[in-house]
RNA sequence: GGAGAGGUGGCUGAGUGGUCGAAAGCACCGCACUCGAAAUGCGGCGUACCUUUACGGGUACCGUGGGUUCGAAUCCCACCCUCUCCGCCA
């Protein structure tokens, strides 16, 4: 959501952007509807005030038993309650017809992010490790089948496409990453551990930016609620309407739970393996800031989120992201992209963005200064820390051996006790 | 799910149709007193929006949304949430 008033002032720089992605003129849109809106609220307000100050004199009339008195301003009230009741109806309809508009607009890149049209404009920020030599590598269903620890016919008996079993070690080693990152976050990055609710509400989702917009990406319950997408919608709605006191920041938020995605835009893409699910795990950051630390803050979630790939000694790269490949609510994003041997490429396994305080309009979430006046709108973040599901595939294909047998990362021996490999008898 | 009680400013809490954006206390800020502090006294102290060069003025907000009324924190309806008891339940 964005400001009207900063629009106002700079049209030309909320112009570009959104012309770029293909929605022009909805600035120019957006202020004669805000001319309209505020002539409609001073009109409202003028007929609101003589009624009020009329209804006072009524009152005072009728003490003194000046019933003739009263009666003249009530019939005066009469008059202005026409233009009132025209004016609030004027003003309702503009008023949700700019919010309307306004809650569609996605947010402005910062300046310093590559302009772009897609995932091919983007920027290889940095790199690291280098891809093991696999000859024939297989991908991580072939390897998970053979060892009969990952089932997706069953899950599709039961459940549908794009939904997975696992079994035995596989599943261990799934609770075993979860429980590494989580560790990992809070432990060594700051981050507060939170079990979440997994089923929001409107406002909830509104918030964070996947309504109204991105509605058919999710779940909803029988009873009007929707599963949560990423943990991003409860972590960052726990500052919805709360005014939090600067000393407090930043806040840093973590938790591992299940994600639910419709994958409504996808069909046909990623259909094999634990890729593109409707359901996976992930581990989620979220960082609550002042205004001037959210672009520090940033820098350094990317940092705690590409610590797990290097504890586990994954190859990876970082990119930022270009304008056009962007999401809805960041105005600037960094994804982390893994090494996936059997596809020879690189694939997103994290994605971390700055929402300046894009999110923070829509759900009224504020910071205040002790002894100051006046508040201001925090900045959120978010980023995977990072998405289970395919850091299971990264491991086990990155690990595999020309047997089949999967090493485990040195990292996840802990957490593993007396398990060096899957399959064989390791 | 059933019965009952309740949701008022940062907190506690008064307020059942007009002079209530809202008493009082606490907390906080300023000033006075003091060498300093405490105590005490005096004053200030919600949010958002509109308007004004400014001083200022206006509107809205007492869980949320409707309604009644010239006028609603106060009356009516619906919903949400909290608490107590009963039922059910991992």
């Amino acid at each position: 959501m964005h400001d009207i008033r900063a629009i106002r002032e700079n049209p030309e720089l909320y112009e570009k952007a959104w012309a770029a992605k293909g929605k022009s003129g909805v600035a120019a849109e957006a202020i004669a509807l805000d001319a309209k809106l505020r002539a409609a609220k001073l009109a409202l307000e003028t007929a609101q005030s003589r009624r009020n100050e009329a209804s006072k004199l009524i009152g005072q009339a009728k003490a003194k038993k000046d019933d003739a008195e009263a009666e003249r301003l009530m019939a005066e009230v009469e008059q202005v309650k026409v233009v009132l009741v025209e004016q609030a109806e004027t003003e309702r309809a503009v008023a949700d017809e700019l919010q309307s508009l306004l809650a569609q607009l996605p947010n402005i890149p910062l300046p310093d992010v590559p302009v772009g049209a897609d995932e091919h404009d983007n920027v290889e920020v940095r790199r690291w490790g280098e891809p093991n030599a696999i000859a024939n590598p297989r991908d991580h269903v072939d390897l998970g089948e053979r060892l009969g620890l990952i089932d997706f016919e069953a899950a599709a008996r039961m459940s549908g496409a794009r939904f997975v079993i696992l079994k035995g070690q596989v599943a261990r080693l799934e609770r075993a990453l979860g429980q590494f990152m989580l560790d990992m976050q809070t432990q060594e990055h700051g981050y507060t551990e939170v079990s979440p609710p997994l089923l929001v509400n409107d406002a909830a989702a509104y918030g964070t930016d996947k309504l109204p917009k991105f509605a058919d990406d999710l779940f909803k319950t029988t009873d009007g609620r929707w599963l949560i997408p990423t943990a991003e919608v409860p972590l960052t709605s726990m500052v919805m309407g709360q005014i939090v006191a600067e000393e407090e920041l930043p806040l840093r938020l973590t938790a591992l739970t299940p994600c639910f995605r419709s994958e409504a835009g996808a069909s046909g893409r990623d259909t094999r393996g634990m890729i593109r699910q409707h359901q996976f795990y992930k581990v989620e950051l979220v960082s609550i800031t002042a205004p001037e630390e959210s672009e520090a803050e940033h820098e350094r979630m990317v940092g705690c989120a590409e610590a797990v790939l290097k504890a586990l000694e994954l190859p990876h790269r970082t990119m930022m992201l270009c304008t056009g490949d962007m999401g809805f609510g960041a105005r600037k994003t960094y994804d982390l992209e893994v090494w996936i041997p059997s596809e020879g490429r690189y694939r997103e396994i994290s994605s971390i963005s700055n929402c300046g305080d894009f999110q923070a309009r829509r759900m009224d979430a504020r910071t205040k200064k002790a002894g100051e006046k006046g508040t201001r709108f925090l900045h959120t973040l978010n980023g995977s820390g990072l998405a289970v599901g395919r850091t299971l595939v990264a491991v086990m294909e990155n690990y595999q051996d020309e047997n089949g047998r999967i090493a485990i990362p040195q990292a996840l021996h802990p957490y593993l006790p007396g398990l060096t490999h899957i399959g064989g008898e390791g």
